[in-house]
This record gives C-alpha cells, sequence and structure tokens, in this order.
DNA sequence: TTATCCTACTTAATCGATAGGATCCCTCGG
DNA sequence: CCGAGGGATCCTATCGATTAAGTAGGATAA
C-alpha cells in the first residue's frame, strides 16, 4: 500500500464509482445506496484512504481552528504561568466549542511574518506593542481578530483589563500603609519603548502607580524603578541590586507576581523580614500566590475570564454575530501576609 | 473593497495579467519583470489580496505546523504545570525551526475523532492510555508521529523516561530512611484501569514501586494507595484522608509534584511537621519544587528535554530522514528537605 | 403507453495557489 | 530580411475534496 498517498479519486476507481460518490459515502450515507457505500468504504479501507484535512479545510473555507499570535518565542511564553492561564481560558471555549488552538510564535522575530502560515479561522492577538502592522495586515486579510492585553482600538473587538485601576489601588495601600520608600520591579517593556514610550498594560499600570502617588505628594522620580525580564530568577537579582543600595526601599511593588516571588527569594536570602521589614506586592494573583508563603498580597486580574472572553468574542466574530465588542475586566486588590506598616 | 475575498484571480485581472503571475510577483520575482511585478503588487495592495494560506499549503503539501495530541481537554492540560514544560521543551524547537504548535484535544471526547481536523505535518502523541486506535489511524493517514508517556511500540518512534527506575529508587530512598508506612498518593488511572491494568508510565512507576519492595520483604499490599486526579487540592484532600486513618503513613510517595504540594498543605494545615514527622516525596522536579518550603524531595525527569527530543524526532520523520528512533531519558533522586528518618 | 417521479449516481465547477512547460515577442547577427 | 536566441509571460495541470446540477433507469400512476 502507498503508505498516505491514497486519494479520493484512487477510491472511486478502486470501487469502480465517481469522486463524488466517495465523498458522499463518508459524508452524506443517505445519498447513496447501502451496497455501494459498502463497497466504497471496504475500497477505501484497502487502499488506507484518509480524506484530506487540507483538501476539506480548502473546500469548506473553515479550519476548526483559531490562532493565538504569541508576542514572543513558544520558550518564552510557556515558561510563563501567566500565559498558561491565558490559554487554559481560552481553552475551555476551544474544548466546548470544538475548536483546536494554535500557538504561533513570531517567525524570525516577527508577528507579522507568522500570520501567513497559520491556517485558522482568527486570531487572539496577545500584548502586540510595537507598530500595528499586525492590526493592518489580519484587517487587509479578513481574517477575525481579538486584542489582548494592548491598547484599546476602535474597529477591533478585545478584552483589556483595568490595571491602571489596580495598579492605582496597590500604591495607594502601601503608601496608606505607611511606605515611602518605594520600588517598582517591572517587567521589561523592550527596546522600543524608549522612543515611544510605554504602551497597553505596562503604560496603564505606571499611570495608576503615578496617580496614586500625586495626593502623598510624590512622583515617578521618587519611586525606584527595575524593568528586567519576567522571570523568578530576574526578579532575585533586581532585588539583591535593589537592596544594596543606599537607602533601600521599604516595600517592592512587583508588577507580576513572578518578579514578586523573585524578590521574596533575595529577600529572605538576605535575611530580611516579610513583611516586618520589607513588604513586597505582586500583580496578577497566579493561583500560586495564594500557596506562595508569606501568602502574597497582590492585585488579582481574572486571567482565565480574559481567555474566555477573547476566545468567546473571537468565534462570535467568526460566526459573524457580534462585530466589535470591547470588555474590559474589573482587578481588585488581595490582601494577605506580605504586606506590612514599615519598620 | 470586497473585505478578505480577494483572490490571485481578481489580481491578476486588475493588473491584465495571468494568476501564474501574480504567483511569480509574491514567491519568484526573478521570473517576471520589474515592471509587470509592481503593477501587480500595487493591483493587490488596491485589492487588499493576499495569497490564502490554506491554498499554499494544500498545493505545498506542507503546512509548517506540528501538532499535539492530547489526552485531555485543554482547560485540564493547561492547567497541568507537567504540560506546560513539556510544550516549552516542543516549542524551543518549534522556534528554531519555523514551526507552529496546534494543540489538539479530544474532540467529543474521542482523541481519534480528533487527527482530521488537525492540518499538521506531524504529531506529537501524548499518553494515550486506552486503546491503540490512534497509532494505526495515524499510521493509515501516513502522518509522522511520535509517541510519548506512552508504552514502547515497534514501528514507532517515542521517546520515553526511566520511570520505573526513578520509582523504584524514591521507594528505596524512603525504605533506607526506614520507613516502613508508605503511602502511594497516586494520578487517577482512568476508568480503563481496571479492566486493563495500568499503562505507560504509572504502570512503570507501580512496577519500580513494587520492585523495591521486595528486598524488604514488603508488597504493594502493605503500601496504602491513594488515586486522585492530579491537582494541589486533590493531592491535599486525600492526604487528609490519609493521615485520618489509624496508623497513618510515615511516609508519602506522590507520583506527581503536584500532589505532593498539595500532600505538605494538608499536613501544614494537621500542623503535622514535614519532615520530622511525616516526609513527602514527589516526581517530575517541577521548577517551583526547588523553591518550595520544606524544599521538595522528589524524582526528577528531564520534562523540558523531553519535548525537545519529541519534536526533534518528529521533524526528522517529517523530513524523512530518520526512522524509528527511540530514545529513553533518565531520571535521578533529587533529595532536598522533605524527608527524613521517621520519628 | 406515456408522463412523472424517485433513486442513485455522474459530471463538472469550485475552493486558491503553484510551477513545468509552451508560447510570444523582441533583438541581434548574418 | 530572416532565423536564432533568450527573456518575459501565459496556459494549464495539479494539490484533494465538496456539492450543485444533470442524467439514466426503473417504478408508479393515469
Amino acid at each position: 500500500m502507498p503508505s498516505g498517498k491514497a486519494t479520493s479519486s484512487d477510491v472511486a476507481a478502486a470501487a469502480g464509482v465517481s469522486r463524488s460518490a466517495v465523498s458522499f459515502a463518508f459524508n452524506n450515507p443517505q445519498r447513496i445506496s447501502a451496497a455501494t457505500r459498502e463497497r466504497i468504504l471496504a475500497a477505501a479501507e484497502a487502499l488506507g484512504y484518509a480524506p484530506s484535512t487540507l483538501g476539506r479545510m480548502l473546500q469548506a473555507g473553515t479550519t476548526n481552528s483559531i490562532g493565538v499570535l504569541l508576542p514572543q518565542r513558544l520558550a518564552r511564553i510557556l515558561e510563563n504561568p501567566y500565559y498558561a492561564r491565558f490559554l487554559m481560558g481560552a481553552g475551555q471555549v476551544c474544548d466546548q466549542e470544538g475548536y483546536t488552538l494554535l500557538l504561533t510564535p513570531p517567525l524570525q522575530d516577527s508577528v507579522l511574518k507568522a500570520i501567513p502560515y497559520a491556517a485558522v479561522d482568527g486570531f487572539i492577538v496577545c500584548g502586540l506593542e510595537a507598530d500595528r502592522g499586525e492590526v493592518a495586515e489580519l484587517t487587509r486579510r479578513g481574517i477575525p481578530f481579538v486584542l489582548i492585553d494592548s491598547d484599546r482600538l476602535e474597529g477591533a473587538p478585545s478584552v483589556e483589563v483595568d490595571d491602571r485601576g489596580g495598579a492605582r489601588e496597590v500604591t495607594r495601600y502601601l503608601l496608606d500603609l505607611g511606605h515611602r520608600r518605594l520600588a517598582v520591579l517591572s517587567m521589561d517593556p523592550g527596546p522600543a519603548a524608549a522612543a515611544r514610550g510605554y504602551r497597553g498594560p505596562l503604560a496603564r499600570r505606571m499611570a495608576g502607580i503615578a496617580e496614586a502617588l500625586v495626593p502623598f505628594g510624590l512622583s515617578m522620580s521618587d519611586v525606584r524603578l527595575a524593568e528586567v525580564p519576567v522571570s523568578r530568577s530576574e526578579g532575585y537579582r533586581a532585588t539583591r541590586a535593589l537592596m544594596a543600595a543606599t537607602e533601600p526601599p521599604t516595600a517592592i511593588l512587583a508588577l507580576s507576581d513572578i518578579l514578586a516571588y523573585g524578590a521574596v527569594d533575595a529577600l529572605q536570602e538576605l535575611a530580611i523580614q516579610v513583611p516586618s521589614e520589607v513588604s513586597v506586592t505582586g500583580f496578577d494573583d497566579l493561583s500560586e500566590s495564594a500557596w506562595f508563603r508569606p501568602r502574597l498580597t497582590t492585585v488579582r486580574q481574572p486571567i482565565v475570564t480574559k481567555g474566555r472572553m477573547a476566545a468567546d468574542f473571537l468565534i462570535s466574530a467568526i460566526r459573524g454575530e457580534e462585530q466589535h465588542p470591547h470588555q474590559t475586566l474589573g482587578t481588585s486588590l488581595i490582601v494577605r501576609e506580605s504586606t506590612a506598616k514599615p519598620a
């Protein structure tokens, strides 16, 4: 048997029928006699025939697959529990609706280049910061998409989070406790940030922090800022550096739980008590944060819901139901045990 | 502009050339004059034309995508850090080779049904326990695949782990420490297990445990066994039940780090000291386990390497290079702080 | 007996793009 | 002025399946 090569024509020839008959045998049994159907199926079996996925997709014009356009390489994305949870939310909807999930990382470092290589019915576009070439490209291709972790954009559905409010709240909380020497442990905004300033969630969080500082007569220039890639070890390293300064901070406000974990690691190693000597806060409220010791005070954002909603919006768009829904999800401050009044 | 509807014929008509010319303009510039090319590209731009992904794939016979055939729904898979790490390994290779990664959960609870809906060049097949219908189906379709977390099978490349050795080693370690009342906290083998017995990694781990017991004059009937779905809270619940027994175990041997975390949670809540009163071991050595308190003693399996290797084998198979490589990866016992001699 | 209707298929168009080989046209040498 | 050469361009088969529309043959009804 010529492995994997049998086509519907081969089966048709073997069974002495036309290709249409073969198709009917598989998809439309009532349009063909039982006897012929048997004959066709037998021939198919003998030849090891299975209908080509691509052929069917091309004809049907649908892939039953949704793409996730990622801002970074897979290896980086998947080591981040944030994305795991986000994908979980999107996955819930996919499970229900029978879609598969195509992870599409940049191709040759270009998100744009990756688009033509993904056979999907629509995209969830994650945190694109740089230019908006992607949006134009998707629009011109007529592929539905939903924006996530980006800036709100008319004409495109999106799911956003109230990052600004969350950041404002946690900052105010620390200030209310009496902290004045704050350090912000932020994710690396990438090389483009110098030129264009912050974008998306990071911009909103920074704005929220700045906002909260005002009533206390402080500004961003009064807080120490460390920008590092999101990983526990980077959080650790940055915190060690931060604490080595004269007048080290009394509170570390991390913009990601992962970074906060690293900060606590560093403090523990330096034998600095959390929270009695230094307070630490996170952002995200990953499930691990409740188990973490000390239990982490953090800003909860509904990551799973975000994923679910993005997938929901996308599927609506694919079906041509809704046009351009926007949704902003709330955040909430979860006070646990990693924060206290300064010594 | 008729959004997303422009085809190469439309462009050809608009530019006054044939469809081939359009194709050349995009893929084979040297076969066409610069002037015509410009004209075609201009027409394409005006019409909002972009070559159809599916069309190209059908013609090229390649999708640049590899599928991961998953044994459970996406929502379940993605909440398990084990899979996140595995996918990360596979993702590293995809990044390098320019493949996308298609997550393919069962369709209507059937792994088999999901296969025809995935347009991929090959599959990584994860932990299929039930029957082997999938292998037959993939073979008949002529799609390359690699088996993971399964039983070794001639005629199909696979990447396995020495689960048996790892389980034997950790069991012996606990016995050597002096523990005699062991509890095994195992993952739920699913409904089929009653009829067919254990399969794959679980079978091997159980065998390893049994093997280690022999020299000490013990057998599986001397250890308590709890089988639960892999989640921290299930580990917690099972452990509470385990400890409520008369003569509770002095050591809990979990077959997954996640379950071990849950076990420690439960013990801490019961104010039972780990490791001085009860020892706990895991399996996997997730990166969190080194940060966990007490630092978890566990069996390390090279999950990321497994993912990388699976993807490597698969891509070799897709390119028709290697035939049916098998690889068995080693495990190693990582002794940390969650184990000690019994009181 | 003939018009009518089904059943069971077949024919052919369609989904979009790619590329081998044929064809066209221009230029240059003889 | 004609033929050869060569670059530009076009024709058409192909990838593999689906499905609207058409047809042959038999059964049914008038």
